[in-house]
DNA sequence: CACCAGGCAAGTA
DNA sequence: TACTTGCATGGT
């Protein structure tokens, strides 16, 4: 599985980032957040419908939605798939893009039934590789919800990238500002061990310090990484 | 009022 | 291949 390379500008990384390197930069954002109590859901289900909703929404909002379904009894796969698309649509109202996202979680249920049956559990023993090449076949499911699916769901050491974690590394000078999802994602799967819960609180810590300090232009004051680049 | 949020696919050139 | 745009609610 070859992924795709920049044709122009194909700078080296500002700066080397190390195994160390990246350790350190968990060292720091742990000191300063501590541990991270991510994506509590009660069922794989749960997450995964959360993954799908989540996409550019405040999970405050999909909290809503999957509340909604929930206090209704139809999150379950079943429930899911034979409910008509507007109804679905109105219950996960509050997660905003609501038309789209009842598409991708009937795309996405509808996938994992057809291939795998009304049960998660043999979806959710298959290979990681296979279960990737899955999901992202899905119409609507990208590379992060994809991972954030085998990560978090799942429990596969796979690193979840997202807008934070372009954002951060650019500002501190780690990463080529155009780096694409793949090659961010090896840059930390290449250099720490392949560890599901380091991957998760990693992730966890990284969106963190991206909603509380990385907002602003050059580099927040009191950023918990203002020192990582000296370091 | 403007801006953002734990993306993705489709359209355009 | 590389940008751009639509999707939409709710919080600051």
């Amino acid at each position: 599985m070859k992924e795709k390379r920049k044709t122009r500008n194909q700078e080296p990384v500002p700066r080397t980032l190390t195994g160390q390197k990246l350790m350190d930069m968990f060292d720091l954002l742990v000191a300063h957040f501590g541990p991270q109590a991510w994506w509590p859901a009660e069922t794989d289900l749960e997450m995964m419908v959360g993954a799908v909703l989540t996409q550019n929404t405040n999970w405050k909002n999909v909290e809503k939605a999957i509340e909604n379904l929930k206090g209704k009894g139809l999150l379950t796969v079943n429930a899911l798939c034979s409910m008509p698309m507007e109804t679905l649509a109105q219950e996960i109202r509050p997660a905003g893009y609501y038309n789209i996202k009842a598409k991708r979680l009937m795309n996405l249920i509808h996938f994992i039934r057809d291939q795998y049956g009304e049960d998660l559990s043999g979806f959710f023993r298959d290979e990681t590789q296979i279960m990737r090449e899955g999901l992202l076949s899905v119409n609507g499911v990208g590379p992060e919800t994809a991972d954030s699916i085998l990560l978090y769901a799942a429990r596969r050491p796979v690193f979840v990238i997202d807008a934070y974690t372009h954002r951060i590394l650019n500002r501190h000078g780690m990463s080529e500002d155009q780096a694409n999802y793949y090659e961010l994602q090896e840059l930390f799967m290449d250099h720490l061990p392949e560890d599901q819960e380091l991957y998760s609180e990693f992730h966890a810590l990284i969106v963190q310090a991206g909603k509380n300090y990385c907002k602003k232009k050059p580099l927040c004051l009191e950023c918990p990484l203002e020192k990582w680049e000296t370091e």
